[in-house]
DNA sequence: GAGGGGATTCCCCTGTCGGA
DNA sequence: TCCGACAGGGGAATCCCCTC
């Protein structure tokens, strides 16, 4: 595909003082193309210059076209070079390539969740099937059978609604309501709390994503759509993102999502920080106006344990258990927001 | 008015071509 | 072999129209 010069003159070459010139906006915009404003400018001193003595004019289009040359010239060296990094040119595609990588070392993620922070804990109601929020912990005992039972008071629900749930099956971390940039995270196959509204009631049940339609996203946020069925009833759905709840073994991609972001923006060092700091904004069950559901504010804290492997997801029997002797004393859990039916 | 869906535009990345 | 130019594809942002 050979381009003929611009203007049909000589072949075009930029100057080695200009090519300096270029090289140190490169690097100092940190291997970023400078914006269109900047690149008129060098456009137009390069034309003005006395090299060019103002017979060649230097055009934007061909400042710009260097600045890509250089940068992927830049980039493939860095590829070939070895052991030197993991960094690649491909980072945009990493979130794709999340699915199915090793989550980060156990104990990292561990470290955060009980770094001085509380955990919270969703049941399942043996009423409806539903999962609510614990409020707290009442009480507990052990069955013959092994299984160890606790008596949990809802959050937004009074004694007469306290319930003795099975810990292995019914007890679980707090799902964790998906923010507009974290759909990505979510991915078929993968366990959610899926906020199911029917004429009477609106509850959040467990379900499995079967499909994701990815969507641009603008000024509203996520416009992604989510196929799920529920795990329940076996019915299927078309949900918007605000229906869906992750479990908290994602929470490792979200890190790695994180931390890729970081690599393209700027250094390692940078992703690391990132990869560490990732701390997850106050976050809101959906809210559903319609329905008659009252929703309050999710202490972050709860968002802040990291789940666990990749194993463990899509298996809430393999979530940690809470430790009823010691919450049956103080497992008070802050007035959380409690998903009320009807 | 809010939300959903599609079209358009811009930007970026990757790869290739031809001249020097 | 190096360098500049550009095609093709994909992602993101924005806008417009339609429906409820």
């Amino acid at each position: 595909m050979g381009r003929p010069p611009l203007g049909g003159g000589p072949v075009f070459r930029f100057t080695p003082s200009e090519v300096m010139e270029m090289e140190a906006c490169l690097q100092v915009s940190n291997n970023v193309i400078p914006d269109r404003g900047l690149i008129s400018s060098l456009a137009e001193k390069f034309s003005a210059s006395a090299e060019r003595s103002g017979k060649v004019v230097v055009q934007p289009k061909q400042v710009w076209n260097w600045f890509q040359n250089r940068r992927y010239a830049q980039r493939a060296k860095v590829v070939k070079a070895p052991g030197k990094l993991n960094v690649t040119p491909a980072a945009r595609d990493e979130p794709i390539q999340i699915r199915n990588v090793a989550s980060p070392a156990p104990s990292a993620q561990a470290k955060n969740s009980l770094d001085g922070n509380q955990m919270e804990f969703e049941a399942k109601s043996a009423r409806d099937g539903a999962w609510y929020d614990v409020a707290q912990f009442i009480s507990h005992r052990m069955f013959e059978t092994g299984d160890p039972e606790v008596l949990v008071r809802f959050s937004g629900f009074g004694i007469e609604e306290d319930e003795w749930v099975n810990v292995r099956k019914c007890v679980r971390q707090r799902s964790l309501p998906c923010e507009a940039s974290e759909c990505v995270v979510v991915l078929p196959g993968d366990l959610i709390l899926c906020f199911q509204e029917g004429k009477e009631q609106a509850l959040y049940f467990d379900a499995h994503v079967l499909d994701a339609q990815r969507r641009r996203h603008d000024a509203r946020g996520c416009r992604c759509r989510f196929l799920v069925r529920y795990d329940h009833d076996q019915s299927e759905e078309i949900v918007p993102l605000r229906k869906v709840c992750r479990r908290p073994e994602t929470e490792y991609r979200l890190r790695i999502l994180q931390a890729t972001k970081a690599h393209q923006a700027s250094s390692p060092e940078a992703a690391a920080a990132a990869a560490s700091q990732a701390q997850p904004q106050k976050l809101q069950r959906p809210t559903e106006a319609d329905s008659a559901e009252a929703t309050a504010p999710r202490d972050a804290a709860a968002a802040e344990e990291a789940g666990g492997p990749p194993a463990a997801a899509g298996d809430s029997n393999a979530e940690p258990v809470p430790d009823v002797e010691h919450l049956g004393g103080s497992g008070e859990i802050p007035p959380a927001a409690k998903t009320v039916a009807e």
